[in-house]
DNA sequence: TGTACATCAGTGAACGCGCGTTCACTGATGTAC
DNA sequence: TGTACATCAGTGAACGCGCGTTCACTGATGTAC
């Protein structure tokens, strides 16, 4: 076998799999995931259209691995700027900025996890991506709440208003634009705030 | 011509128009903006593939029809909750309800506004319909801050949380479920309420 | 009331397209001797 | 170091599919006389 990621000799392409997710995702950025095509992929990999199947079992197959690295990029962002403090508001207001920032520089990603309608009984490791991410971030709400109930309420309202945040960024409702991405992440911080510490 | 919506008499429908926005509403409930085809709708519609073309440019052009009737109607359901109550901070609690009810009562119409993916470019009374939307709003968010920028982000923010809390019940997350649909609507109201109102 | 006529809503066949997926294949690769 | 061989990543042709859109057409309709 070709050391991984490096050969790329004669027929054999060196690291196929990895040139096909990373095409893929480039695509998804463009078109979004219902825009994208393993046809496509193939292509611009240079490569013929059944090439992928040596890899993927189907189209899903490799959208679903795109997701599943969305959903672990995602914990991995936000674990690292949660743990910059320790006042839990903060730490739920730096969470909110995170998801926006993800959206604006990560888009593909970002789209992925949320866009691609993958059914998650079929596709179990991004069931379990979701999961982690969630885990991850319940301390610092339980930290806000005096029982459960309240900190998963608290942080889906706070996930849920990042998200909203993030999805008029990626659609340019409202006038929000990327431009303007600190005010913007700002703006997610600003409503964690309001909804973990209404005085 | 034959009155609009009743004979169905022979070779003509009767109302094809109507009844190919309805089939295609069906069909975006079901499938999404992204799965809805002409070929199908017609199908539905107990009618040739080429038949819609004499009531539509082409198939966007069905779409963004839909797409202006969803802005139209949460205008309407808007305007009409928030007339309910003279408190400016309830008004905006109000719209967040209705928002999410929204997006579980009207699926179509409501995945149609966000995820068709329609150029406002080149669908202007489109555009103008979500311009009427934004107008109808900012009164009352202009009755909480000091200015217009301020206002505006007031009802960006108010208008994302509700977003995102509707993006997550359309689509199953966090466990929110349409059956808990008052739960749901509250929580959107309560997070206006912390916006709005942080004392 | 009856007849001739223009209109135009819906037909059905056809087009080119790009897609996902399969299949038998081939030839570069790494390995065993 | 050299040679024979099994492996298997990528090929290219082919399939069936459903789509959007066009086109010349037809026959029910409303209208003018």
């Amino acid at each position: 076998m070709a050391p991984p990621g490096k050969r790329r000799t004669g027929r054999h392409h060196g690291d196929l799999r990895r040139a096909l997710e990373e095409a893929a995702l480039v695509l998804v950025a463009e078109r979004g995931p219902h825009g994208f095509t393993l046809a496509e992929a193939s292509r611009r990999a240079g490569v013929s259209a059944a090439a992928p199947y040596k890899h993927f079992a189907d189209r899903d197959a490799l959208l679903a691995v795109l997701a599943e690295r969305g959903y672990r990029e995602q914990r991995e962002r936000f674990t690292r700027v949660m743990a910059r403090t320790d006042d839990p508001v903060e730490q739920m207001a730096a969470f909110a900025a995170a998801y926006v920032r993800f959206a604006a520089e990560d888009r593909a990603l970002f789209d992925v996890t949320f866009s691609a309608g993958l059914d998650k009984a079929e596709h179990p490791e991004l069931a379990a991506a979701g999961e982690d991410l969630l885990v991850a971030l319940m301390p610092a709400a339980a930290r806000l709440a005096p029982d459960d109930d309240a900190a998963y309420d608290l942080l889906l309202r706070v996930a849920a208003a990042a998200h909203g945040i993030a999805v008029f960024l990626r659609q340019g409702l409202f006038g929000v634009s990327e431009e303007a991405l600190d005010q913007t992440a700002h703006r997610a911080a600003r409503t964690a705030r309001d909804i973990c510490a209404p005085d």
